[in-house]
DNA sequence: CGCGTCATTGAAATACTTCAACGACCGTGG
DNA sequence: CCACGGTCGTTGAAGTATTTCAATGACGCG
């Protein structure tokens, strides 16, 4: 027997996401359609140029957003963390693909039941639109990061971000060493694909961060940050590497 | 005397805007409060950071959304135009400053109308809802642009987007030549700014356009488009100009 | 162990930028 | 009316960041 409660106990989505804005007889009322799904990396949740039948929010790990050019080019134009959802109510179909870039938990239910929800609850309505809003934010973020900054800075910008997500989620405990260890949540391709470079220069560039001590690289999904001050210097940084160069000669 | 529908009437807003989601009664109480205002090119509406006190509907006129980074570098992260809004309602500080490009027409009324209309009218936020959620498509189509484009596709790209955005606004009886006449919202540097290259660049391919006869340039804010579909083929193409090369040698 | 995928590294090519000079346009003031 | 200065756009030449092409190395899996 699932009781909607048990399934939503210990949800991610429960607090800040989407069903923390819900009543209890809502979130019962949905709780009864929800299922909780695992994919592997790779899987397409719904690609471009479809009509997603279905809705969902991330409980667990990255998805990325991706169009594709005719040339084959791919840029990812967002990702969705846990807390975030996939599918955008009332519209049409997707304009960009939602692929799984690690093992993913998704919170899943159809297309139809967030409509309602949605229609019904104002509350719903009122979470929805923060989202989007939000989301937009970090796409006007990223279009100064793409059209403005030098690769270097791409990926010192890049980095932050991991490093923020990782430490909103973790415990203050793990933050009084300067190190801090980091998981990528993408491969080398992937972050190509998401600051618009190619594979060679992000991996030159993660190279000369190591050279120069400010990182250590492990296997290729871990890093150690040994000085975030200088990934900061160097996304601040009018020319590239000055400021920077000069807080590592320390 | 100035009675809300006569300043209403022949509104752009009316329609597709904000306003053609509202009762007449919510429209009587809007238009009560309403101002519509004139600033010259160059006005700022609200500077990144700030909160902004009132929130518009843009009447004529596109304003360029910007944010600039430390060293002095801008890049703009969106243009509204008329029937777009300005400001994001229950937001806090703007995280983009709102700069008129050309003349603008505004719409105006404080922040607390807006903000008391969406809690009350459920259209107003579905309203608000779709147009922030398409807001968001549009600055995803702006970072694939931005992370996969060759300069000469950015251009070609931009141009067909002010051509889309014309086309959609004149009659059909301006379009049955296959020239066509194009007004540039944005100055060469805007221009740049908004494609994250440099002035010097946007001049160069625009000359390369106009000597390989796609387009013709008469004053530096208006040019005639020849042919559209070369346009088109260098966005789609995968080797910058190969294609286009072909299509224009007919 | 060998194979395939993914990451790294080097050398050459190139797209874009930077620096610098010049030309066109426009309003101001002589 | 024309000369003047300012802004904006164009063009050229040199420099540089990033890409492209190509080869090698590391890792995981059957």
């Amino acid at each position: 027997m699932r009781k909607p409660r048990s399934i939503c106990a210990e949800c991610p989505a429960l607090e800040k996401g989407l069903c923390g804005a819900l009543r209890d007889d809502e979130l019962a009322r949905l709780g009864a359609v929800t299922r909780h799904r695992t994919f592997p990396a790779g899987h397409v949740i719904h690609a471009e140029g479809e009509v997603p039948p279905s809705f969902c929010a991330i409980l667990s790990g990255v998805v990325k957003l991706m169009k594709s050019l005719p040339n084959g080019n791919q840029q990812i134009v967002g990702l969705a963390r846990p807390g975030d959802f996939l599918g955008r109510p009332f519209g049409g179909e997707a304009r960009a693909s939602a692929v799984a870039a690690s093992e993913i938990k998704l919170c899943w239910f159809p297309r139809a039941t967030i409509e309602g929800l949605a229609s019904e609850s104002t509350a719903v309505k009122d979470w929805l639109f923060e989202h989007v809003a939000d989301e937009l934010e970090r796409a006007q973020e990223w279009i100064m990061l793409l059209g403005r900054m030098t690769a270097e800075q791409k990926i010192a910008a890049f980095l932050m971000t991991v490093l923020r997500d990782q430490r909103a989620q973790q415990t203050d405990a793990a933050r009084t060493s300067g190190d801090v260890i980091i998981e990528l949540p993408l491969s080398r391709t992937e972050i190509a694909d998401y600051l618009g470079l190619t594979i060679e220069t992000v991996s030159r560039q993660i190279a000369r961060l190591r050279e120069r001590k400010v990182i250590s690289v492990g296997n290729s999904r871990t890093m150690v940050v040994h000085h975030p001050e200088v990934l900061e210097d160097v996304v601040e940084s009018a020319l590239p590497g000055e400021r920077a160069k000069e807080a590592l000669r320390v």
